[in-house]
RNA sequence: UCCUCAGUAGCUCAAUGGCAGAGCAAUCGGCUGUUAACCGAUAGGUUGUAGGUUCGAGUCCUACCUGAGGAGCCA
């Protein structure tokens, strides 16, 4: 009896296929045929492998099927044949191969390693390469990961606005959203008249949903967004995109320990998660992207993360001997050399750098009582830098409003966050994780361009 | 935005200031078990763009464009 079977199935449950006939339909990966025989390497997008076809002259379109372009889309019916003893563990035996969508010669994808440049100038078919086979399933496999993981805890996910009225944190810039016409704005007064724009006011697409998942946390207690954020900065880097997916959790009745527990938490269900479900992605990854990646992330996945306090981590540095481009000073912060310094040669590991300057952190972190730092923290991890930022939130209304005011800041467009505290605003924290950077650690893959769908980057939005 | 490096065939790369080439891919042919298949042949070029130096520029100079890496900013 025939039945269809997808190429995971396949590899997973191969003895109960052996000796049966099945159908299966994909895409041809590689082709190579002589005047006899001629093999078939099948993909159907179940599984990171693919099948190999088998089929001979018995086949009633013999020369048809051997002259098959790479990527022509073919259904199959054939019987499992097990291999001992060869590359794969069971092959089908064709009889018969339709075509049912065919490809030209000009395929540009090759049976040969392609540079990463070249796979990002053609973004709608890379996801055909194995790289991105495994990168993009490592990424699905990883974002429900996330969700099993906070709904499991009893969080509730939020689906924070993606426009919005106001500079969330004040840091970065904004794309603005309009419908005004750009040739010929509305003015009054010598400049541009947002009250006539679609919401009366100035808007943008919002660059983080924290502010949004505060107000839920102080109705559900433990929330968590996932979405997209956006900035325009002009940042060129390995590292920034202009939109990427972030987790912004948020965390009521808890302070920064609560926190950091919580993110040690996830980024270890993840990980094991991910090694779980897509061994052979991973397989793939530690072989031709990072030797060694599994077992680094088994290793993460099993130790404490390290802990180290800002003013520490800074003696630490000026200790050092080493010479730094940038001198390390207690007001100047963490430059990216001395993060990699403290993260990859003192701790070798995951490491949770604690209590910030105040000057130097947003305005909504909670102020220490030394009066100089905040209860805030980022989560460094090896040849990434900076995953997790994450702080306990200023929840004490006059302290919050004095911070804001020694920045400059206008309380009216944030009524509605100084409200929260004024009605049971208990004492609350939370993080934002930067998704691509999550899937850059998870897979060793170097540059966020390579691990996510449609990279936008600063004058480059191709597809 | 700043610094550095690089743009030659579809891809990856050669070519001392002196005839623009190879491997892979493609096309055609051969081959009865391949798995980055193999063997033979064919075709494929405004050397990123615009100027300049020179008897002569892929090669040297200037500007610009594009890409990459690093920095800043950040997740």
């Amino acid at each position: 009896m025939m039945k269809y079977a997808s190429v995971k199935a396949l590899y997973r449950n191969t003895m109960d296929f052996i000796g049966q006939e099945v159908h299966l339909e994909g895409w041809v990966r590689t082709i190579r045929a002589s005047n006899a025989i001629g093999f078939i390497e099948l993909n159907d997008g179940s599984f990171f492998k693919n099948v190999q076809i088998v089929f001979d002259n018995d086949l009633p379109d013999f020369a048809a099927t051997a002259k098959l372009a790479v990527a022509s889309a073919i259904s199959v019916t054939g019987r499992i044949i097990a291999t001992p003893g060869a590359k794969q563990p069971f092959e089908i035996k064709a009889s018969s191969v339709t075509l049912e969508a065919g490809s030209e010669s000009d395929y540009p994808l090759q049976k040969k390693r392609h540079t990463l440049e070249f796979l990002r100038d053609i973004a709608h078919l890379r996801p055909r390469a194995n790289l991105f086979a495994a990168v993009f399933r490592v990424r699905s496999v990883a974002a429900h990961a996330i969700n099993i993981f906070f709904h499991e805890r009893g969080f509730v996910h939020i689906h924070s606005p993606i426009i919005t009225s106001s500079d969330a944190e004040g840091s970065g810039a904004m794309f603005r959203v309009t419908t005004l016409d750009l040739l010929n704005p509305p003015q009054r007064e010598g400049r541009v008249d947002y009250t006539q724009d679609f919401f009366a006011k100035e808007s943008y697409l919002t660059v983080s949903g924290q502010l949004e998942a505060e107000i839920f946390a102080l109705a559900f207690k433990n929330v968590y967004t996932f979405g997209p954020t956006f900035r325009a900065e002009n940042s060129n880097t390995t590292r920034h995109a202009a939109e990427f997916w972030m987790i912004e959790p948020e965390l009521a009745f808890a302070d920064l320990d609560d926190n950091i527990e919580n993110i040690e938490a996830l980024i270890k269900y993840i990980i094991d998660y991910v090694l779980g479900a897509c061994p052979e992605e991973m397989e793939f990854l530690d072989q031709f992207v990072e030797k060694g990646l599994i077992e680094r992330l088994m290793q993460a996945s099993q130790a404490k993360f390290a802990r180290l306090d800002y003013t520490e981590a800074i003696a630490i540095l000026q200790k050092s001997g080493r010479d730094f481009a940038y001198t390390p000073r207690w007001e100047d912060g963490l430059q990216t050399e001395h993060e990699r310094y403290l993260c990859e040669e003192v701790f070798q590991k995951p490491l949770f750098v604690t209590n910030y300057p105040k000057d130097i952190k947003s305005f909504y972190m909670r102020l220490n009582d030394d009066d100089r730092t905040v209860a805030a923290t980022d989560l460094l991890v090896p040849g990434i830098g900076e995953l997790v930022g994450a702080s306990q939130r200023e929840e004490r209304y006059e302290v919050l409003v004095a911070r804001m005011r020694a920045l400059g800041m206008r309380l009216e467009p944030y009524w509605w966050y100084l409200e929260l505290r004024k009605y049971g605003g208990v004492k609350h924290a939370g993080y934002g994780l930067g998704f691509e950077r999550l899937i850059m650690y998870l897979t060793g893959v170097s540059n966020v361009r390579d691990v996510i769908p449609c990279p936008r980057t600063v004058g480059n939005l191709k597809i």
